[in-house]
DNA sequence: ATAAATTGTGACGAAGGGTTCATTAAATGG
DNA sequence: CCATTTAATGAACCCTTCGTCACAATTTAT
């Protein structure tokens, strides 16, 4: 019972608990939730299928555990990014570089949120999604309480906070796809500016 | 063999096919793609599953029959709107209008679309999707080129036309996604205008 | 060293879904 | 009115997948 507070066969457990994790991303992110069978996660993890059970007590278990512990990392990066120092314009160019490193940092988890997080809803038991779709809200209400702040501060014209904050997210996942399809072609990097300028000061030319 | 070359044989074929997908229509949008079975739309449709077989010689083909006569109806609106007469900054008013108008007109076409277009690629076989794509990228292509025009006009600044069309249709998106999951709280009809608004002049106050 | 507790195993049962096909019913037209 | 073509049927088949459970291996405690 040494370390912090673990044992060596506690942290043994979480060393497996994680390794399946990672085959399930994995596999989740190649091939989607129900093309994906719990022998061949059991399988590709190198552990039998009945130990996959012991720790995760259905295939819906696996993935939300998953895709929550996914959601809360992500979660965590963009509230960094949006409690920095500096103004509000500051905050939001932190936020979208936070957003853009999340995601190029790794394409499979991306993957997996969206093909499963826009549609799944409808796919996947009701109960996964109302935990994931309140990570997801956070981030909103916090991206809208930065707009609300600049607003304030008269740097934004009085617009609705919170149809700002779907808005700039709206942005950011459109160009977010059109890389994740290309990425050669369409660098979110070298885009993100862009973005945000085109967001900031609009299109029209005058 | 009256009518317009079609027999009556032939047209009640012809309906039954049409009852047949509307039913899939319904089954797959409320509960997607996977968690419908083949025996429960025929017996929702009140045919027996062999029936059903004639018509579609597979799930998979029942499903790309019903994505692509959605998405080509859909695409022929859009292309109708950013076609009509007008400047640039009608035929994109129209454009985002129009879209309104197909998503608040069938809701649950709408959520398949998302559902399984968003993440399908992962999902489901390559095939139907990248015919569906390639519709889905002829409207952008197509609302590109009206952006293209609106900057030789000078009347956009001077930005990538693709991703102004990629940003303009992520906006729409972003918001009627709220729309989908509050129809009440989050009137799409209602925030067009706004977001347009703010697509063409900025969210700055200065 | 031995007993107890924990962790890992994988064959197996049960259920469900996709697809087929032999059969029945209906329509056509000569 | 009958022969032929076309449409509809649904039981049965096969395959996949989830999830269990009795047993084996390993570690810990005595």
């Amino acid at each position: 019972m040494r370390d912090n507070g673990l044992s060596r066969r506690e942290r043994e457990k979480l060393r497996h608990r994680n390794e399946m994790l990672k085959v399930a991303l994995e596999l989740f992110s190649e091939k989607g939730y129900h093309n994906v069978s719990m022998h061949e996660v059991a399988g590709r993890a190198e552990f039998a299928i009945g130990t996959l059970y012991k720790f995760f007590k259905n295939k819906e278990d696996l993935y939300r555990s998953l895709m929550l512990t996914l959601a809360e990392s992500y979660h965590q990066l963009l509230v960094e990014a949006l409690n920095s120092d500096g103004g509000v314009l500051i905050r939001l160019k932190n936020y979208v570089d936070a957003k853009a490193k999340v995601f190029t940092d790794n394409v499979s988890m991306v993957r997996l949120y969206f093909a499963e997080t826009r549609g799944a809803s409808f796919n996947i038991k009701a109960g996964l999604d109302s935990e994931l779709r309140e990570v997801y809200e956070n981030s909103l209400q916090l991206l809208a309480s930065t707009f609300e702040t600049g607003i304030r501060e008269g740097v934004f014209r009085k617009m609705d906070p919170y149809y700002l904050a779907v808005a700039l997210d709206g942005l950011t996942n459109a160009f977010l796809f059109c890389w994740l399809e290309d990425p050669e072609g369409h660098s979110y990097e070298k885009n993100a500016p862009v973005i945000l300028d085109g967001f900031l000061h609009g299109v029209l030319s005058q």
